[in-house]
RNA sequence: GGGGGGAUAGUGUAAUUGGUAGCACGACAGAUUCUGAUUCUGUUAGUCUGAGUUCAAGUCUCAGUCCCCCUACCA
């Protein structure tokens, strides 16, 4: 305590002690350990997933063990190849190196489950052999209504107990295609009267005769999750299984199946046995995700996509400008405990405006400009001069360099830059008042120009010529030095670009949506994307320039001065053939605080 | 009238397994600042309840309370 060792979550701890103890090896060694991220492709990934990737790969690295990136592709009916893709794409962004992983192929390395079909089949047999297994003939209602509810036991099915050939047919006639659909399972022949619920002759295969996206129409039957998981655990060796708290129920299961194999060998033909660990969830605040949800989200046209900027999936995350360093800071400063918490999405947040402050370029732009006549700039005739300026590309990072800005007569600010009647705490521009143009000049305003609605739609300025760069006048005769109170960003007339940009608010106004009526969609916000047609940035937005930082997915991330951090949405600025930036998130704002208390 | 898990400042997370309850975020106040950003300093506030064991309890015992999960041929 008050040292600097590093915290060890209850997870570490385990594995500190089995790494110890040998318990999966030579005492000491690290390498023997092994975890895995075992997605189901049947939808894309979310934050929530990206905590399980990046613990599960943590620990490995850690360790100098083994990362395995498994699909659990058990249910042909649900899953497809795109999400396969997605997935693989998006592990790999987030930074997770998986076993045999390779720079050329995507996909070199990964495992599937279906790939495992043939030894399950077998092992299935086996416990048939052994009386453990049996077909049964019930439809799926009869099973639900046999199975008994939390307080009463279940009652056993008439199928029970029909003799090892029997089953042995049966199972090899549902294998080859011979049954309907929901005509038959095999079911672990455990007790029916168990106080688990899982334990109560659980499923193992049931009937589906529809072609898998991997396998074809080479099975006609598929493994129930319970039967599979474990033993895709132990043919990859793993040997912490890490899963959600939802399993810890499971967990008796998980056990009870490989011990069933395992029962009647010798100690040198026992398959491994791993160690199923739970941990609670990811749970942000104004976040879903529900796979159900989500795709309800997409599929109503709430959102743009499974990637729009606001979707908490990873591609969501990514698109609106997050970096896989923030996310994963973020999912291990949240800790890994079993305890159901509520995570701040505020945390989030603050990761990535942590990461973007020391690696984003400073720009600036403007979302909603204002005219700004400099009436005194070009007094002897030279009205059209542009002035170069210098402006540092990132206060936090010298190595980041400087780029040229360039000033003039005509230049546009910040609507909410300026004010008529400003009260006293407005640093801004108003009426009589000066301020710094960012790594320019200080200018004054004497003078608004309104349209016939009363809205002002000019401000006069000058400017003073010895504030060149943004620094301080000289002192006046008295040695008193002239001092403003407020900076604010601008960009000249003559070097701007037109830009579309698209600010994101939360997609939900309430922090656990749908707990008020049931329906997060209740909870949507209506204001969650605010598009901005016309903003003018500078220059050196519209291309990517040289001193621009090489971000490893390629996305170009800057800072707008005193607005936030801001990425090019590429695919739309391509469509839209000007520059598309969307914001990932504002800067902290002490001064919008302080004008909401009035 | 079942089973499985969990409870430490507002939020999240530690506490050498019985020995000074610490950290981060937030909030508040101040300093610095060519971003009302960043940075820095300070303040704030906590062991679910009640008994018990002990010199000493967040930690052990007992009894409660509250929260989450479990009745798919999903994972």
């Amino acid at each position: 305590m008050g040292d600097d060792t590093p915290k060890r979550h209850f997870i570490q701890q385990i594995i500190d002690a089995d790494v110890a103890s040998g318990k999966w090896g030579a005492p000491g060694d690290g390498s023997v350990l092994a975890t895995r991220f075992p997605p189901e492709p049947n939808g894309f990934l979310h934050v929530g997933h990206a905590k399980s990737i990046c613990m599960n790969h943590g620990l490995a690295r850690e360790f100098g063990g083994r990362f395995v990136l498994r699909f659990d592709d058990t249910n042909p009916a649900k899953e497809e190849q795109r999400y396969v893709d997605s997935i693989v794409r998006d592990v790999a962004w987030l930074g997770a190196r998986w076993e045999g992983a390779s720079e050329g192929d995507p996909t070199a390395g990964v495992k599937f489950a279906s790939d495992y079909f043939g030894q399950m089949h077998d092992w299935a047999v086996e416990l048939i052999e052994k009386g453990l297994a049996y077909v049964d003939e019930q439809s799926a209602d009869e099973i639900r209504a046999t199975r008994g509810s939390l307080k009463e036991p279940g009652t056993p099915s008439p199928w029970r107990d029909r003799p090892v050939a029997e089953n042995l047919a049966e199972f090899e006639a549902m294998r080859r295609g011979e049954h309907a659909d929901g005509s038959r399972v095999l079911r672990a022949k455990i007790d029916m009267a168990s106080p688990n619920m899982n334990l109560r002759d659980p499923v193992m295969y049931r009937v589906v005769n529809a072609p898998h996206h991997r396998t074809g129409d080479a099975w006609h039957i598929y493994p129930m999750y319970d039967w599979a998981h474990g033993l895709e655990d132990s043919i990859e060796g793993i040997t912490h299984s890490i899963c959600t708290l939802e399993f810890e129920d499971h967990r008796p299961l998980y056990d009870w199946f490989i011990d069933a194999i395992n029962k009647g060998r010798a100690d040198a033909d026992k398959i491994h046995h791993p160690q199923q660990i739970e941990f609670a969830r990811l749970n942000p605040t104004y976040i879903i995700t529900s796979k159900r949800k989500l795709l309800q989200l997409v599929e109503d046209g709430r959102v743009s996509g499974w990637d729009d900027p606001r979707m908490p999936t990873v591609s969501g995350l990514r698109r609106r400008g997050y970096t896989s360093e923030s996310v994963r800071n973020f999912v291990v400063g949240v800790g890994v405990t079993k305890f159901n918490a509520m995570h701040d999405l505020g945390l989030l947040e603050g990761a990535l405006r942590e990461d973007l402050n020391t690696r984003a370029p400073r720009r600036m732009g403007v979302l909603d400009p204002l005219k700004v006549t400099i009436t005194n700039w070009g007094a002897h005739g030279d009205e059209e001069r542009l002035e170069d300026l210098e402006a540092v590309n990132n206060p936090e990072d010298d190595s980041a360099g400087t780029r040229t800005v360039r000033f003039g007569k005509t230049i546009w600010i910040e609507r909410d830059d300026f004010m008529e009647d400003p009260p006293k705490k407005f640093f801004r521009l108003g009426p009589g008042r000066e301020v710094r143009l960012r790594s320019a000049f200080w200018v004054t305003c004497h003078d608004s120009v309104k349209n016939d609605a009363g809205e002002v739609v000019e401000l006069r300025c000058t400017y003073d010529p010895d504030t060149r760069g943004g620094g301080n006048p000289p002192p006046d005769a008295h040695g008193k030095v002239r001092k403003v109170k407020g900076t604010v960003h601008w960009v000249g007339d003559a070097d701007c670009v037109d830009a579309e940009v698209r600010l994101f608010e939360r997609l939900f106004t309430a922090e656990k949506p749908g707990k008020a009526t049931g329906d997060p969609l209740d909870d949507l916000n209506p204001d969650s994307l605010a598009v901005v047609e016309h903003a003018k940035l500078e220059r050196a937005l519209a291309e990517p320039t040289p001193d621009e930082p090489d971000w490893p997915d390629g996305i170009r991330r800057f800072q707008f001065e005193r607005l936030g951090y801001f990425c090019e949405d590429a695919e739309a600025s391509r469509a839209a053939g000007r520059p598309v930036f969307n914001r990932a998130v504002t800067l902290r704002d002490s001064w919008a605080k302080e004008a909401k208390k009035g």
